[in-house]
DNA sequence: TGTATTTAATGAGTATGCTGACGATTAGTG
DNA sequence: CACTAATCGTCAGCATACTCATTAAATACA
């Protein structure tokens, strides 16, 4: 089975490999199972934070959820223009766009609420229950510990 | 510290988003290691398949490394210009086009070895060495099992 | 043979995700 | 107060990553 013109390791097994296609099945599974709502990943990422901290400006959101303000600022074009969020200008500092859920924005995170549980738990329905909560914990761990390495860290708990 | 308003999982420990944000750090780190080279993961998944299997089409290069023909069809633009690879009209189906390495190809692949394997192993490295298999070892059987709910699942092997 | 279906690659359209540059605004300093 | 720094959002540019439609070519079948 084994060629020896194979590179020292296959493909298939490198970590960066894996981690793209879990990224890319994470995805699939969730567009799937929230596809009556319209929204991806990264927009209900950006819609639930928004709902625990109303009022917080692009940068500070971008931030949290590990998205560069680039990034963002399309995320949230697409969210607004869907009347699911609002962005006004902050009287204090004209340079700030203040973020707030709408009530349809509120609301929908409610609907979307058993599609989305519904869909992490099939991202790790292949492993057991012990398993799925070891994995949770050394993926959290390699999140937290290279946070700092990433494009966009999120900062630390103050 | 538990807020009643919270949602019932917060953003940062849902699955799906903790994948996300391991694919950035990944990316990251891959980009990082391997500045020199200007090559990103994607491209590097190609031509390191390329290598073994030449004379492949795009779309099984496509399937096998987890992508949409549309997608490799850029990824192979960018290889082919930058003089990495070839493309050539089959003689039999001139519908097909035949991938292969150039010279240039073959070589970056061995001279960035080094940096992918350092890449590769920081990305691992917060978990112990037993911990480090472990997780390997579940993303592996996540990847394989869910393989087929993603957008351009891999082929399982004949 | 001729038509219908299938297949390979490409293109348009949309959505992350990054960099670097830019304009507007605010804050800091002499 | 004027000059400089830093900050917020945006834009252009590039690279995944998907869908759906299209074109060209090969295959199946009547």
């Amino acid at each position: 089975m084994e060629n020896p013109n194979d590179p020292p390791q296959a493909l298939p097994v490198l970590p960066g490999n894996l981690i793209r296609r879990l990224q890319q099945i994470a995805v699939a599974i969730f567009l799937e199972d929230t596809a009556d709502f319209g929204i991806t990943p990264v927009q209900y990422a950006a819609l639930r934070w928004l709902g625990n901290s109303p009022g917080i400006d692009q940068r500070t959101l971008a931030s949290q959820i590990g998205l560069d303000t680039s990034t963002l600022g399309g995320v949230v074009d697409r969210l607004e223009s869907r009347g699911l969020l609002v962005r006004q200008a902050s009287g204090t500092d004209r340079r700030v766009k203040q973020l707030a859920l709408t009530d349809a924005g509120q609301q929908l995170l409610v609907d979307m609420e058993p599609a989305l549980q519904a869909s992490q738990q099939r991202i790790l329905a292949p492993l057991s229950a012990k398993k799925q909560a070891l994995f949770l914990t050394m993926l959290a761990e390699l999140v937290n510990k290279n946070n700092v390495l990433s494009r966009a860290p999120i900062p630390s708990e103050d």
